[in-house]
DNA sequence: CTTGACTCCGTACTATGGTACGGGGTGTAT
DNA sequence: ATACACCCCGTACCATAGTACGGAGTCAAG
C-alpha cells in the first residue's frame, strides 16, 4: 500500500492527476524524489490531499490550507509562534462552528414552519440568522 | 435608516458598489424600482448581502447561498419541497461542524505539543484530523 | 445654476482553483 | 520487442467571484 504514482494517490485521493500537481506547484504537496522515472508518492500524500480538500469545503482558501498544514512542520525554534498561530486558527474555527450553529437553526426553524400554517411561514427568514440567534421552538 | 441608495448599502453591508451590482445580476438580490433616477434599497437587502458573506466564509458557493435563499420565497405549493431541500441543508451544515470539530481538536493537540518536548511534536499532525478523531488529553 | 459626489450601464480585467491538451518518454505484460 | 497504458512537462483554457474603468446622467448644497 504504502509507493504509487500519481496516478494511484490521484485516484486514491479522489482527485485529478492534475489536481496533485497544480499542489505541487502551489507547494501545498511535496515534490517526491523518482524511483527511475516516474516520481512515487506514499498514504501521507493522500492523507495530505485529502486533507486539503476537506478544508477547502469548510471554506479555507488553499493558502489557508497551507498555513494550517505548516504548523506542523516549521522548526522547533518557532514553536512559540506555531502555538500562536495555532490559537488563531482555533478561534478562527470556533466563529466557523458558530455561524453554522445559527445557520441550522435557522434551517430548522424553517422546517417547523413548513409543518405549520402558511401565515407563520414568512416569520422565518433564513438570512436573519446573522442578526439575532434563532432556536426551533417547535 | 430605511431608504438608501446602492452606495449607502455597499457600506452597510461592508462591500463594493460593484459587488452588489453582481449580486443583482446573478439574481441573488432585488433589483429594487427607483425613486427618480436612482434605485433604493432597504435594511432587508443589507441583511441579505450580509449573510451571502458570511455563508460564502462557510464553504458555500453563490448558488448554493441563492438555494438558501430562496428556501424561504418558493410558493406554499411546494412547501414539501421547501422542506425536505431544508433537512438536505441542515445535514450538510451538521457535516462541516463536525469537520470543523475534529479540525479543531487536532489543532489543540498540535497547540498542546507545543508546550511539550520536542520529539512529541511529530505525533501531532493537523491533516490526520480526518482519518479518526482525536481529543486533546493534555 | 453650477459643481461635485454619486448613480447607471456596459465592458474589460483580475485572482483563485483547477482542467484539458499535446508531444514526448517509460514500464510492464505478453 | 512491441504495444499500450501510464508518466512528465509546458501551455492554454475554464468557471467562479468579484474589481476596475469610462462615459453619461442626476441630485442636492451652496
Amino acid at each position: 500500500m504504502e509507493a504509487m504514482t500519481i496516478g494511484k494517490l490521484a485516484e486514491l485521493a479522489g482527485v485529478g492527476v492534475e489536481t496533485v500537481r497544480f499542489y505541487q506547484r502551489k507547494k501545498l504537496l511535496r515534490e517526491p524524489k523518482a524511483t527511475g522515472a516516474f516520481r512515487t508518492y506514499n498514504a501521507d500524500d493522500a492523507q495530505r490531499i485529502t486533507f486539503i480538500k476537506k478544508a477547502q469545503e469548510l471554506g479555507f482558501t488553499l493558502s489557508e490550507v497551507k498555513e494550517l498544514l505548516e504548523l506542523n512542520t516549521k522548526p522547533r525554534a518557532t514553536c512559540g509562534t506555531v502555538k500562536s498561530k495555532t490559537l488563531a486558527k482555533i478561534e478562527e474555527i470556533k466563529t466557523k462552528i458558530a455561524d453554522l450553529e445559527r445557520m441550522k437553526s435557522s434551517l430548522e426553524k424553517l422546517a417547523c414552519a413548513c409543518d405549520a400554517s402558511q401565515d407563520s411561514i414568512k416569520q422565518y427568514k433564513v438570512q436573519e440568522c446573522f442578526d439575532y440567534g434563532l432556536g426551533c421552538k417547535c
